[in-house]
DNA sequence: GCATGTCAAGTTGTG
DNA sequence: CACAACTTGACATGC
């Protein structure tokens, strides 16, 4: 079981201001264009194999890529970049290194959407790919490209089955090798159950994220809704999970329910399956380590099955 | 440097 | 009914 977070590390963001995520404002964009765009994802690329090696050397086995390493995406392809020479050389460093990795592309991203929602969409995600693919990675679902259906419009089944036909009709095979689904936190969409046609129609997996079941688990257990969603991986490829505590129940009573903790407060049960765990806890790699720490590393006399 | 107003995109439901 | 929350606050400006 490997433990990862998401897309910052805030030991090497306050010590060396390594990070990943420079961008810039539309209008910045109009002005400076395309070079400067290129001159951020470079800067972006380089600092992210910096945090993907600190992962490395201090056993983090998974880590989410942020999904704002390139600017203003949407508007250009990554082979049009000035540097595009020396990010390709970055990307192919970073997917030589053991760290499993991940994207969460933001949620506006919906695949059951229609018109120009669909089609920035398409080509959203297509980059998220594309960038995997320049690492040198295999399409699969070891590194997963995880969204959420997002939105209902209405009628659950029906959003589903557009879902399904726009992943079968209109994603290259490499995305849909390494796309995947995560249950929603609100009572309007989907749990893992019913996540679970999608997966039946077409073969995608379904990421159980803990802290979205307990705002929204229909009438499922965690453990049902866990081992359910496990199972939704092929052979061969450790399932992931993403995690969090609430942030109303432990820091903050007045935060929303759905805002996430800063550090992780319970034991993450994982049923005696092996998966990989995401944390989304707001401090990042500093509450991984606590949480080793806390809960894992000295005295952990009794292994929970 | 630091404070502050502003900043692409979709959908939902809380406060 | 505005706006926060989701995946991650950070950019741009003016003092």
């Amino acid at each position: 079981m490997n433990f990862g977070y998401a897309c910052i590390n805030l030991t090497l963001q306050q010590e060396f201001g390594i990070y990943t995520n420079r961008g810039m404002i539309q209008r910045t964009f109009r002005e400076k264009g395309i070079q400067y765009a290129s001159e951020l994802a470079l800067k972006n690329c380089r600092d992210l194999l910096q945090i993907v090696r600190w992962n490395e050397s201090h056993g983090v086995g998974c880590f989410r890529v942020s999904s704002d390493v390139f600017p203003w995406a949407s508007e250009y392809r990554l082979t049009e970049l000035p540097d595009f020479p020396e990010i390709r050389a970055t990307l192919e460093a970073i997917g030589r290194t053991s760290v499993r990795l991940s994207t969460h592309p933001g949620p506006f991203n919906k695949l059951a959407g229609e018109g120009p929602t669909l089609a920035n969409t398409l080509k959203d995600l297509e980059t998220h790919s594309e960038v995997f693919d320049l690492m040198g990675l295999e399409p699969s679902h070891r590194n997963k490209i995880n969204i959420h259906v997002g939105g209902a419009y209405g009628d659950k089944g029906e959003t589903l089955r557009r879902f399904a036909r726009n992943y079968e009709g209109l994603l290259s095979q490499h995305l849909k090798s390494r796309l995947v689904v995560e249950n929603d936190d609100k009572p309007g969409l989907f749990t893992v159950a019913e996540l679970l046609p999608l997966h039946e129609a077409t073969g995608i997996p379904i990421t159980f994220d803990y802290f979205h079941h307990r705002l929204h688990p229909g009438d499922w257990s965690e453990r049902e809704a866990f081992e359910a969603a496990v199972a939704t991986w092929p052979e061969g490829i450790t399932p992931v999970c993403h995690f969090s505590d609430s942030r109303r129940e432990h820091e903050d009573p007045s935060a929303k329910r759905e805002a996430h903790s800063d550090w992780v407060y319970t034991p993450i049960q994982t049923y005696g399956y092996d998966v990989d765990v995401v944390l989304e806890t707001k401090r990042k790699e500093l509450s991984l380590m606590k949480y080793r720490e806390q809960f894992l590393m000295p005295h952990s006399p009794i292994e929970i099955g």
